[in-house]
DNA sequence: AAACATCCTGACCACATGGTCAGCTCAGAA
DNA sequence: TTCTGAGCTGACCATGTGGTCAGGATGTTT
């Protein structure tokens, strides 16, 4: 039978059943390799670098995950799915108020919960895209095109000005990336150590005001 | 006397005067490095590809720039006298209105203008911004202080909605920031290739009637 | 032509990179 | 006791890195 050891984190230090030694050291691995990713892009990061901070020899990480472009890819896709993950449907019947604030929302939280895999993303944007392009091109654009389609319709139905919806996506999309993104630069000009919830509750409430008025849309129940 | 050559470009091949040679390679590698480093971040980005795109053998690239360091260190310096050099001053006496569309206007063309060194700037604050922390906490730091201290008055006066004025600048910040360093993810979801003087123009348009409408600035001469 | 300073670069160096691999440890099954 | 297989890793390799340097090219001044 054997009692199946839980496989918590803290337990002892060797023989987990299973392959839970796996799992425990391939979750350090990709959270070690998505925060050295992050501070320095594809190749500025190294497989050096990465074992260290996981507290583990290089060939370890190599044993785990094959290629560092292979290690790369996996972070994306699991940034992906992550952000999949908050995605759901919108009607034309849905309150406008509603659907943004949630936007706002949940996006703002996603950079907040994940800001190293947020700025991973951010790096690779910003270096062309050279492994999403499919993705942006494909599933990112499809949603986009929904949403705009539903926010014109909210449009022609006066329930919020005519403003062009894919620009509105791409504001709220930057303003809340940025608080991740851009930490440093939102610290060192704040003189903050870091933003704590009270914070982050301040900027979702300031975005969500600012971007429902500044498109016409009455601050809920229309 | 000397009738001081024309320092433009596209003249000769060979044989200016003076320090023409240097200047003109400087600029040449300058332009280079900035594109690479954009791309690739500081440690991503090597000095070979930077000859390479400069069309220049490594060891000159290092007999002009001294090294990799003092290179991406000059690129920073010029990119943030670039921002310096818009900044215009401005008082409670001014109109909010034209005094946010200003702002949001210059802060476009910025990116627009230059968007590698926009994306080599992103890329040093995601990174941590290991090398501007000075500047971050020091003249920046001052400047957005200025700025909010006005937009509170303003907002004392009721020229304009009592809202956070430095939650603000980072909402015109990010905003604008986002055509040039997102560019990848703009141009694969809207299907475009380039973004056109129109596109701008309509996007600038589109921010300034948001965000003025949004924290409740009458849209001129208030 | 001789002197001079700037411009330029191939060869080289010590070190870091991603990746391979033979062979180790060790728990459990046969 | 032997075998098996997952977990692990130090040594190694070809290639790339930032940086140095001796020495040549080139043009200007005397």
């Amino acid at each position: 039978m054997t009692p199946r050891k839980t496989p918590f984190a803290g337990d002892g230090e060797k023989s987990e059943a299973n392959g839970a030694i796996r799992e425990r050291n391939e979750r350090e691995i990709l959270a070690a390799a998505e925060r050295i990713f992050a501070g320095h892009g594809y190749r500025g990061a190294s497989l050096q670098a990465i074992a260290h901070e996981a507290g583990l020899p290089k060939s370890n990480v190599l044993y785990y995950m094959g290629s560092k472009r292979g290690l790369y890819v996996r972070l994306l896709e699991r940034m992906m799915a992550r952000w999949n993950a908050l995605l759901d449907d919108i009607s034309v019947e849905d309150d406008p108020a509603d659907v943004l604030e949630g936007f706002i929302r949940s996006k703002m939280q996603l950079s907040r919960r994940h800001p190293e895999g947020s700025r991973l993303f951010a790096a690779e944007i910003i270096g062309g895209a050279p492994f999403l392009q499919y993705y942006l091109r494909g599933e990112m654009r499809d949603w986009v095109q929904a949403r705009a389609l539903i926010f014109e319709q909210w449009s022609a139905r006066g329930l919020m000005d005519p403003v062009d919806p894919v620009w509105l996506i791409f504001l709220i999309w930057s303003a809340t990336q940025h608080y991740a993104d851009f930490e440093a630069q939102v610290l060192g000009i704040t003189d903050k150590d870091t933003l704590t919830d009270n914070d982050v509750e301040a900027i979702t409430g300031f975005l969500t005001q600012v971007i429902l008025k500044g498109c016409g849309v009455a601050p809920r129940q229309a």
